[in-house]
DNA sequence: TATTATCATCGTAATATTGCAATATTATAT
DNA sequence: ATATAATATTGCAATATTACGATGATAATA
């Protein structure tokens, strides 16, 4: 085994996993820190500010952007990476949605 | 390599991805779905529930517990767990802040 | 006490993640 | 065109996660 049975979910359950999981390093979370307090940002000075290596920060990137919570330039030097508002804004409201959605009556 | 240099990263850095660690299963997410649902559960109805053998589940709830976000009795035939509220409002509060923390002037 | 039901733990296999050195690619400057 | 700087990709080792069968522990009930 190894692998999650993903399929057995549904897709909104899916869906925040997802987000979470990219959420669920705090390398990347510290990426997302640095990067929506810039106007812009490139990958050398993430090298610098985040203290892991060259190839490692572009993995990271990478998830990152695999779920679309950046935007900007990708390819080239100097890089130009920007946090998508639109994703945020909405990933914002998932896990809201998530937290808001318990039984008050509980215990 | 493989473990996570956490080390170099802050305290609420490494709080947030943990949290969001649990969170990055979507067997997890549907759990608390269901949990947060109910006046209180039992392991067995997670069983038929998630689709999941029993120990899969065991071992997620731990997963849950290990943060603190499950109250109740662990112990003997017929748990009763819960949402702990208070870690619940604190981890809605922690990443709707995270979320919150964007520079508007970006890009 | 013996049985049964319920949940936890152990052991293990399969897979995923993390991190970096080495190397490749890309864009710009000379 | 060549050199240089910045980022991406590859390959691999170390570790973590996911899942479940087998087994163990605990508590209620016959």
């Amino acid at each position: 085994m190894g692998a999650s049975k993903s399929h057995i979910f549904s897709i909104p359950q899916n869906e925040l996993a997802q987000a979470a999981k990219v959420l669920a390093h705090p390398a990347r979370i510290a990426i997302l820190d640095y990067i929506s307090k810039q106007e812009n940002c490139i990958c050398t000075d993430l090298v610098d500010v985040i203290g892991l290596s060259q190839p490692t920060i572009s993995q990271h990137l990478n998830e990152i952007k695999k779920i679309g919570l950046l935007k900007g330039t990708f390819e080239g030097k100097n890089l130009c990476y920007c946090i998508n508002k639109e994703k945020w804004s909405e990933l914002q409201y998932f896990f809201n949605s998530f937290f808001s959605n318990i039984n008050q009556n509980c215990c």
